[in-house]
DNA sequence: TTCATAATGTACGAAATGGTACGTTCAGTC
DNA sequence: GACTGAACGTACCATTTCGTACATTATGAA
């Protein structure tokens, strides 16, 4: 019995086609049939738990999110998501850990260290855009993150720890800056990021209000490259000495 | 009987001191007692639900937020909810509106048009910085609807054309500053007002997550004062043709 | 092989939740 | 005063939803 309706329910669906369902199904219900057995995989039912569970937490939030979908989305069963995740809160914890880690894994490719403190910045600045730009998930598990008044992320000491490097690379590049003279002193790297973040973050977390309001697609490439490019500029302005080098003009 | 739950339940526990329930009660049941009747007020009615429904939308977000609740904290029942607002989605849309109607009436206090351009200008970013700081709960109410992907706010014609007059303003200066002679030309309004209400939002809606993340308390007062600083600079240096102005070295 | 423990599946329960059926009262009009 | 539609209250229902009890299988160690 028991073989029966687990067959039916995941492998069969999966696996065999449909036209098979009955005739494996009564074979499969005089026990142990065959060498056909189940497989006990926990890291790939972990990450696909985790997998589907990130994407239906930033889409729909902590409340909208439904285990009972979340669980239907994955190859394995509910049971199996309280098995290695407690509860939803949990569950949701863990995505949005996820969803950091994998953000700052991109972000630590970014190499500056070699590029004279101008070209450092600029490139930071618009890396740092288009990365949230395709980043969408992640954007939104940090505002939904922030509608909970940040009550979840206050409870992971390894996000913190994730994040501590970002300000550091930003850090370097501006010293280099101000010590070649091209960058004005006395500006806190933490309050530049501060900027930039802002700036790109905005960029996805407010783009249906804001194309919806001002009937104007904010979405549309023409229009991305444009802000990209003031972004860049404005924080360049900000922190350059003089404002010497070549004006876009858009 | 009806009427002895229904006094009970809302009358006495606001009007009435605790100790005179149990008399009323009984009396009341005598249908029709005295002159004390119901006294209907729709305005009223509606209007307390909006402000309670505002209140929880923008905490917990449309589906964390729970009709019994909002009917609870509220000096009516949950029927009247519906009676008054169809079901729950039309509520929160309604609520949304009514936010971004209360924020539209404040931002029309600020008056520039006698202003010289560049005073005009500190003037507008600073009041957005400082007003969106005022605001949570309106930022709130857009970021849950972007978290929707402005599904509720495409249905609202009302708030677009609340919104249109916004930039507005700020093309009126721009332009004033330009023909002045103090402002860059070719930069459009509308990336202009993007890039003051990015700096403006994000400093209240990712206030949480970025300070547990940097361990840096944004909300500190003088980190705000900082803030403040910055974004000002920032627009004005990005929208002056020389940065003449004094540097206040924040 | 035996056995202990980890891993997995099924079915179900209790509470929460959006929404409604049904009734009563209010207030203005004739 | 009678009447009518708007305004309001209570109790309840159907469904959803998180979570669990219980049973079974897999897998590695002794």
């Amino acid at each position: 019995m028991y073989e029966m309706v687990r067959s039916v329910n995941l492998w069969h669906t999966v696996v065999l086609p449909p036209t098979k369902v009955k005739e494996m199904t009564t074979e499969m219900s005089t026990r142990l049939a065959k060498g056909r057995t189940r497989k006990n995989d926990p890291e790939r039912v972990q990450a696909d738990i985790m997998r589907v569970a990130t994407q239906e937490f930033s889409e729909k939030g902590l409340s909208g999110a439904r285990i009972d979908e979340i669980a239907e989305k994955t190859r394995t069963s509910k049971r199996m998501i309280y098995y290695y995740f407690k509860d939803k809160e949990t569950l949701y914890l863990k995505a949005l850990e996820r969803s950091y880690q994998q953000v700052r894994q991109q972000e630590e490719a970014l190499d500056l260290d070699h590029l004279e403190p101008v070209e450092a910045l600029t490139r930071l600045v618009a890396f740092t855009f288009e990365h949230h730009l395709n980043s969408p998930d992640f954007i939104r598990m940090v505002m939904i993150e922030n509608i909970h008044h940040g009550r979840f992320i206050e409870q992971s000491d390894l996000i913190q720890t994730l994040n501590a490097g970002a300000v550091n690379e930003l850090e370097k590049v501006y010293q280099r800056g101000v010590d070649a003279g091209v960058f004005r002193p006395n500006l806190e790297a933490i309050e530049l990021h501060w900027l930039i973040s802002a700036l790109s973050f905005f960029n996805v977390s407010n783009r249906y209000t804001f194309s919806r309001i001002f009937s104007w697609d904010q979405s549309a490439p023409e229009n991305q490259q444009r802000l990209a490019s003031h972004v860049v500029e404005m924080v360049l302005r900000y922190v350059l000495k003089k404002p010497g080098h070549s004006d876009p003009a858009i």
